[in-house]
Order: structure tokens, then C-alpha cells, then sequence
RNA sequence: GGGCCGUUGGCGCAGUUGGUAGCGCACUUGCAUGACGCGCAAGGGGUCGGGGGUUCGAGUCCCUCACGGCCCACCA
């Protein structure tokens, strides 16, 4: 077997050499020849390309794949797609941003649009098909960045079997799963009150809210009584009196029970209204009554709802006061309030209100300055406002004792993040919404008839049939109509919302596996095995997932979940963007070298936030030329002492760093089983540090043939056995300079390298491995080291004489090794005494 | 309001069936040895957040409190 020493080694270049060996021999290529249970396969998470690249993808990124590596050693063949999540409203902000245009949907394509070369301050105004030809154009560059960050950071991933969550593959798929579920009647349009960012001017779904502390005031409103007396409410939506609908007080608050179905009026616009009771009023807050309004919050929707009463929406979907009053108010200066307010912007609105209340005398008291939380589109800056609009949904709500039991099927590293699945599907309050006003997404594959009198028939979509799609409704025509018959009385008319792009992402382990239109592929990957992603999107895209897997083939979409933390700066903060700037991941994997940025991502115990700490890429950096350095020493001691020819290790120190290794081949591979590849590296890092100071100390001379050609032979075969496994444990942390060294000495890759076991290492010794043999050697060679320091003499110093004084068991085992102890020593001469304690 | 996680030397962490506290960084001192000065060797430094309990014995189990972080909740 030849040995290739690099003379002078180093780290640098590794990367670029190795990156193209691995595509170029198809290293992490795919075997779709392999049968299910031969397959590990992986539904990684499809980055947000439009999002910056951060070192938070780094670390879980790396995480992810020393499991697929330890698996593809393990002998499974590892299906590690890489997906690029392209769709959906962050694209759309940085076109906006980037070109500076605005999608408005009634122009028509223009074939010769060019963007403007700089972003003009007014938004230049473009067509839907142009504007979703800009978004293409940008996260075709941004994928290509992650791309090579990826590769960079050596991600074991066959790029052959990438995809997009907008390509075609991704929209047939979306469209296919809605049409099923359309059939089955687990999704359904309705016409309701839906969060509504009136930024994006789209409705928003309860898994993307955000609360947010924010000052706000109260405003205590003064009603006309029933009897003359009035009655005083808190708000903190005073713009809202004219939507109001109710008073609402607890059916058991005795301040208030006498004018429970009565009636009272509502200040400036004098309209009445019931009192109603309800259980979810809370007699502590405010006054202990309550307006209702068409809609504030969403207390209000479900009182709404519960207490059946009628509607008087005043806000627009641009978040303005409605031009047209909701009724024509009863009260004498009603219509002239309303002159003040409509147009109005919500926090304009609510200051011209205080002020007329003040005037009127209705206003009790003064503001009084609050801070409270108030929801919000968790992409957006401005609170939610509740409108009306039609939207579709996907059944939820009366399965979520379904979701709960597949959330305990499911496997999840670490285990205590399941708590964060239940306690969201415990909280659902709404069936999931999954349409959107937007424009770059997956539209849904549905148009409905216009009857002859001009009313659209949202009950009886038409729907295509499964080999039409994907199809785009705002182009195609339904099976039996003429395109004439577009927007026309007696024709069709297309749905034109697109899906979320959670709607999309709850399929990638259907879009990565090809699912309908790959069977043979679908059949070998699904259900996967392993669902890495981090916590925060664990009420969002693992939820979802699990839900769209539940209802299409009855069972979880994978078997284990890995979730990751994030990465902190050194105050626990989440990294934040400005910080994310200044040390990109690239910078870091050019500075310290990939393997070493690896070792830092992989010191991150799963799940736990990590801080961010270039400290630790300086010591990866170190172990990685550690390695480099010590192997090239054990290659260079020539002879393999006949490992290629079945020799074995007779020496008992020889054995007993064998049985070192077979223990540790045991833990890591236990760990590495349970997800959990930070204690897999913390032990073999443990392990090699002791390998070269002390073993590699003490066979150092007898390697060199110091005590007879036998002797050498015995410590270079376990040498060269210890390396070849040290390397493979390696490996899946250390990707770049573990193949280096291996690839001057064996065959093929180290990452196709079967993973170490431990029988082999213990086979290859001729005897037992007597664990104190190495322990009590390197211990006495410890104590000489000491005596050296302490007598600030070079560690090469002759010795005249060395007695050891510890317990029989311990003095037996030193005496099998008592040759190497002396060589490392340089100790002429060396005596033994029974004692109690070792000194 | 409910829940989860964390609190171990200056900093970052390990400590998986309870048995007299470990690792790395940093720090101090020494060493040019035939793999490595991006090295090697030695050393100083902690009453394991507070309190209580179980036990012969608790960082490790139970209760409780405090602080930090996160998740969830119909927060007028």
C-alpha cells in the first residue's frame, strides 16, 4: 500500500481541490438502485434564498450533515437533496426593493420591460407576469451564493437533486395536494374576518403572527345609558366607535348585570346598541364592559361570531377609514363625525376621535398611556387590522387530536421540543388559512363560473384535471370554456390568490422525493428519516408538514426530527442582522479553514443556542493540522507492521490503545445513533488529543525499531489501525483534511469508508486489551514530565533513575510496558515498590 | 396566565443508572524533542444560582424560590 506524506503539510487550498474531486467522482451522488430500507434520507430545509446568508445556516447546516455522513458510513445510502425556498413574499419585498418597481395585476405583460438601472424613488409600476419574471432573475443569484457557501462549507449534499419551491415539480405538486384535499372536503373557501396586513394588503395566518409590546393608551368613552345613567367602557381603539356593535360585560359581574338586554348608545354617532354578556369578558379589565367592534381584535371576531351580531366594518384593506359610513347613524352630528374620519389612516383616525370626544364630553378623564401587546404580520410593521375578505382554508381545527398523536410517533432530538409542537396544536384557534393576495407563489388551480346576471358562484369551482397542472388560472382556461369566456356573464373567471408558501413548504419531503411524478423515487425516500430545522418554525413548517403528510398518506412524513438552536452573539442576543454583516460565513470559512468553522458548528450540543465564537474555530483549526500532522508521523514510520497481511499487535500496550478505540467506536456510534454528533466529536476529540501525547510518546521509539523489528512491528500495525479509525471518526466533522490524509494511503473516499467498528479493532489484537496497561504507562510517563518541569530541564534529559511506588494490579500492568515508559523517559534505570497509593 | 430550557472556575462548555468536581480558551512557568512553536510539558483558579428534603453519600433525585432565555395563550 503506498503512503503519500505531504512534506509540508497544510490546510490551505483543501477546500477548492476536494470540493471538485467529490462532484467530479459523484461522491454523494444518490443510488437510486438502493431499496427503501437501505436509504437514509434527509428533507432538508429549502433556505430562504432572498434572506441574507448567515453563520446560523452554517451551524445547523453542519449539523445536518455529519449525520447524513455517518449514515452514508454506516453503509445507508444517503438521499440529501438541497431545496431553495424562492416563493412567497420575501422575494417579492426584495424585487420591490431591488429594482424598484411595484406589481400592479391589471397591466398586461410587457415582452421588452427592462428594469431601471437604479431603483427610482416612485416605484415603477409593472405588470404581473414581468414582475414575476424579476423575481426569477433575482434568486436565480441568490441561489447561486448559497451554492457555493454550501459547497464550500462541504455539505455532502447531490446537487443533481436540488429544487425550488417555485420550479414546476414544486407547483404541481402544491396543486395536486390542494386539489386532493379540495375533493375530500379538507379544504374550503369561506367568506370571513381574517388578519389582513394592510402593508402587503394580504390576509395572514395564526402561525405568522407576532406579538409585539408597543405604548398605546387608554381611552375611557362615556355611552348613553337606558336609564339616563351612562356607562363608561376602556378602549384602546377609540377609532372604532363607529364600529361598534355591542357592549359586552360577564354574565356573573354584578356591577353590571341590570343592563344586560338593554339598550345604549354610542357617543358622537348616537347609534344603539345591545348589552350582551359573555363569558370571555373580563370583569378586571377596564371598567369591566366592553365595546365589540367590527373587528379590533380578535376577541371581537368571536364574540362577533358566539353573540351573532351584525357587521359594520369601517377599515379598508389599505388600513384607511372607509369612505362610505357602515350605517347611517341615528345620532344627531353622526354623519359629521364621519366626514372627520373617513380617509383617515387608523392612528390618525384615533387622534381626531380623542379630540371630538374630549369635545363632545364624552371623553371621561384624560389618555392614560399604556404599553400593551398588540399582533402583528411577524414580516411586517404595522398591526393587523381585521377585514372581511374570502380566503381558503385547510381543515385543522377538528384534527388536532390526530396531529397531537403524530407528534408523539414522531422522534424528536432534543425531546423536550415536542412540548413547543403541542402546546401550539393545544393553542389552534382557526383552521389554517392558506391563501394569500400576492403574486409570485403557486396559484391555486381553480376558476369559478359567472352566472348570466354577473355573480360569481364561489361554491362550484372548476377544477382541472391532475395532468393539466400546473396550471395558472389567470392564463389557462377551464376544460369546456373559450378563453372568450374570461370575465364575461355565463363564462369563467380565474381564483386569483396564490398559496402561502407554507401551503408549498408542508410538501418537501413530497417535492424533494418527486412524489406523482417520480413514483419508483418517491417509493425508495418516502417517508424519510430525518427532519432537521430550527425551533422557531416549528408552529410553521414542521407543523405543516406533519399535517399534509397526516392527511395525505396516514403517517408522519418522517421518523426523527432534529431541531437546531441558533446562534447567539456573545450577550444571548439572536445574532442580529448588523452583527450577521460584519462576519459572513464565507469570511469565517476562508479565515480558519472549513473543517475548523465545522468543529465550532459541531460543538453545538442539538438544540441548544450557541455562541458564536471564533475561539473555537481556532482550535478546530488546530485539531485539524493536529491531524495532519499526526498522521503524516504515523505514515512516515514506513511499514503498516503488516496490517495489509493480517500481522497482529502483541504488545500490551498496543492492545490496550485497541480496546481505548473500541470503546470509543462505541460511543460515538451510540451517540451518532441518538442525533447526538456534538458528544461523538467531544469523545474522539478526547480520545486523539490523548492518542498523540501520550501512546504516540510512548511507542514513538519502539516504532523507530528501537526495541527489535517484532516490537516495531506490533506498534505500527496498531498505529496505522488507530489512525485508520480515528480518521473515519473524523470524518464526518473534519471532511476536508481527514480526506486528505486518507487519500494518500487507501482507496476510494473516506466518506464511502466503511464507519469504524469496534469487534474489528478488538479482533485485530492478539490478546485482551488491558485498559491499565496504557493508563499506568502514561501516568508514570506524567510523573517523570513532571520532574522535568519542575527541574526546568528539556523533556529530552537523560534520567538516571525513576521508582515507582503504587499497587501491585498497577505495578503488573506498567511491567508489559515498562521498555516504552523508559525509551519515552530516557530513564537509565527503573524500580518498583508495592504501596497503598500511587506516587 | 400556562409551559419548556438554562443557571458548574474570568469566558465558553461537559459531567446519561447519585460515590470525594472535568475540558477548552484565557492566565502563570518551563522546554527548541528525530509529526506538529498554528507545538510540547507542568501549574494556579470553582463551597456546581439560593433555601429545604430524600440518602451512609447529591452537580446528579424531590420540593421551593430567584434570575436569564424561549414557546404558547381570546392582552377591551
Amino acid at each position: 500500500m503506498s503512503r503519500n506524506v505531504p512534506e509540508k503539510p497544510s490546510l490551505d487550498g483543501l477546500e477548492s481541490k476536494w470540493i471538485a474531486r467529490w462532484e467530479a467522482g459523484g461522491t454523494y451522488r444518490f443510488d437510486r438502485s438502493v431499496a427503501r430500507d437501505g436509504v437514509y434520507a434527509i428533507d432538508t430545509p429549502p433556505p430562504t434564498v432572498s434572506g441574507s446568508l448567515h453563520i446560523g445556516h452554517v451551524f445547523s447546516y453542519t449539523h445536518t450533515d455529519t449525520i447524513a455522513r455517518f449514515q452514508r458510513m454506516r453503509g445507508r445510502e444517503v438521499f440529501y437533496p438541497m431545496g431553495w425556498d424562492d416563493n412567497g413574499l420575501p422575494t417579492e419585498r426584495r424585487v420591490q426593493n431591488y429594482f424598484g418597481v411595484r406589481c400592479d395585476p391589471s397591466l398586461s405583460y410587457d415582452p421588452g420591460f427592462q428594469p431601471p438601472p437604479e431603483p427610482p424613488r416612485q416605484p415603477v409600476s409593472v405588470s404581473r407576469p414581468n414582475f414575476v419574471e424579476l423575481c426569477h432573475r433575482l434568486t436565480a443569484d441568490d441561489e447561486k451564493a448559497f451554492e457555493d457557501l454550501w459547497r464550500h462549507l462541504g455539505l455532502s449534499v447531490d446537487w443533481t437533486m436540488t429544487y425550488a419551491t417555485i420550479d414546476e415539480g414544486s407547483q404541481r405538486a402544491s396543486q395536486r395536494g390542494f386539489l386532493r384535499l379540495l375533493a375530500r372536503g379538507l379544504a374550503y373557501s369561506s367568506e370571513a374576518p381574517t388578519l389582513w396586513d394592510v402593508d402587503f394588503q394580504t390576509a395572514v395566518a395564526q402561525a405568522e403572527l407576532d406579538d409585539r409590546e408597543q405604548p398605546g393608551a387608554y381611552v375611557r368613552v362615556r355611552f348613553g345609558g337606558p336609564d339616563g345613567q351612562p356607562v363608561e367602557i376602556d378602549t384602546t381603539r377609540p377609532e372604532l366607535l363607529p364600529a361598534c356593535v355591542a357592549l359586552v360585560t360577564h354574565p356573573d359581574d354584578p356591577r353590571y348585570r341590570h343592563l344586560v338586554g338593554s339598550t345604549v348608545t354610542t357617543p358622537l354617532f348616537g347609534e344603539p346598541v345591545p348589552v350582551k354578556a359573555h363569558e370571555l369578558a373580563d370583569p378586571e379589565k377596564g371598567t369591566g364592559i366592553a365595546m365589540i367592534c367590527t373587528f379590533g381584535d380578535v376577541t371581537d371576531v368571536v364574540w362577533w361570531r358566539e353573540l351573532g351580531l351584525p357587521v359594520r366594518s369601517v377599515i379598508e384593506r389599505d388600513g384607511r377609514i372607509r369612505d362610505a359610513a357602515p350605517v347611517s347613524f341615528r345620532g344627531g352630528n353622526g354623519q359629521d363625525h364621519w366626514q372627520e374620519l373617513r380617509g383617515k389612516t387608523v392612528k390618525q383616525a384615533r387622534e381626531r376621535i380623542t379630540e371630538l370626544l374630549r369635545q363632545s364630553g364624552d371623553l371621561v378623564g384624560e389618555p392614560r398611556p399604556i404599553t400593551h401587546a398588540v399582533k402583528y404580520y411577524e414580516k411586517g410593521n404595522r398591526p393587523l387590522e381585521i377585514v372581511t375578505s374570502r380566503q381558503w382554508f385547510i381543515r385543522t381545527l377538528e384534527h388536532t387530536d390526530d396531529f397531537l398523536r403524530r407528534g408523539e410517533e414522531l422522534a424528536w432530538h432534543p425531546p423536550y421540543m415536542r412540548a413547543r409542537y403541542e402546546s401550539w396544536v393545544q393553542g389552534l384557534n382557526s383552521d389554517w388559512l392558506i391563501s394569500r393576495q400576492r403574486f409570485f407563489g403557486v396559484p391555486f388551480p381553480l376558476w369559478y363560473p359567472v352566472a348570466e346576471e354577473g355573480s360569481v358562484d364561489y361554491d362550484h369551482p372548476l377544477v382541472p384535471d391532475e395532468s393539466r397542472l400546473p396550471v395558472d388560472p389567470s392564463t389557462d382556461v377551464p376544460d369546456g370554456y373559450d378563453p372568450e369566456a374570461r370575465d364575461r356573464p355565463g363564462g369563467f373567471t380565474g381564483d386569483p390568490d396564490v398559496m402561502d408558501t407554507w401551503a408549498t413548504s408542508s410538501l418537501t419531503p413530497q417535492i424533494a422525493g418527486r412524489w406523482g411524478d417520480d413514483p419508483d423515487l418517491f417509493g425508495r425516500v418516502f417517508p424519510m428519516d430525518l427532519r432537521p430545522q430550527a425551533h422557531e418554525i416549528i408552529r410553521t413548517w414542521l407543523f405543516s408538514t406533519v399535517v399534509r403528510s397526516h392527511f395525505e398518506h396516514d403517517r408522519l412524513p418522517w421518523g426523527h426530527a432534529a431541531i437546531s438552536g441558533w446562534v447567539v452573539d456573545p450577550d444571548r442576543k439572536k445574532m442580529s442582522k448588523s452583527k450577521g454583516n460584519v462576519v459572513t460565513p464565507m469570511g469565517l470559512l476562508e479565515q480558519y479553514g472549513t473543517d475548523a468553522v465545522r468543529y465550532w458548528a459541531a460543538s453545538g450540543r442539538p438544540g441548544v443556542d450557541t455562541v458564536l465564537d471564533e475561539g473555537q474555530m481556532r482550535v478546530g483549526r488546530r485539531l485539524a493540522i493536529k491531524v495532519l500532522n499526526a498522521s503524516r508521523f504515523v505514515l512516515s514510520l514506513g511499514s503498516d507492521g503488516g496490517a495489509a497481511d493480517g500481522g497482529q499487535v502483541t504488545a500490551a500496550l498496543d492492545r490496550a490503545v485497541l480496546g481505548r478505540l473500541a470503546d470509543l467506536v462505541d460511543t460515538a456510534t451510540t451517540a451518532f445513533e441518538g442525533y447526538d454528533y456534538a458528544r461523538a466529536l467531544e469523545h474522539t476529540e478526547a480520545l486523539f488529543w490523548s492518542f498523540c501525547n501520550d501512546y504516540l510518546e510512548l511507542v514513538k521509539g519502539r516504532a523507530y525499531g528501537g526495541q527489535g523489528e517484532e516490537a516495531a512491528a506490533s506498534a505500527n500495525r496498531a498505529l496505522t489501525l488507530a489512525l485508520s479509525s480515528l480518521l473515519r471518526l473524523f470524518a464526518p466533522f473534519l471532511p476536508f483534511v481527514t480526506e486528505e490524509v486518507w487519500s494518500g494511503w487507501q482507496e476510494g473516499s473516506v466518506h464511502r469508508a466503511p464507519w469504524p467498528d469496534a469487534d474489528e479493532r478488538r479482533a485485530a489484537a492478539a490478546g485482551p486489551a488491558d485498559a491499565l496497561v496504557l493508563e499506568v504507562a502514561a501516568a508514570v510517563l506524567g510523573e517523570i514530565r513532571k520532574a522535568k518541569t519542575a527541574a526546568r530541564t528539556s523533556m529530552r534529559a537523560d534520567v538516571a533513575r525513576v521508582v515507582v511506588r503504587d499497587r501491585a494490579d498497577r505495578l503488573v500492568a506498567l511491567t508489559s510496558a515498562v521498555a516504552d515508559v523508559r525509551e519515552a523517559g530516557r530513564v537509565a534505570d527503573l524500580a518498583t515498590e508495592e504501596a497503598d497509593t500511587f506516587s
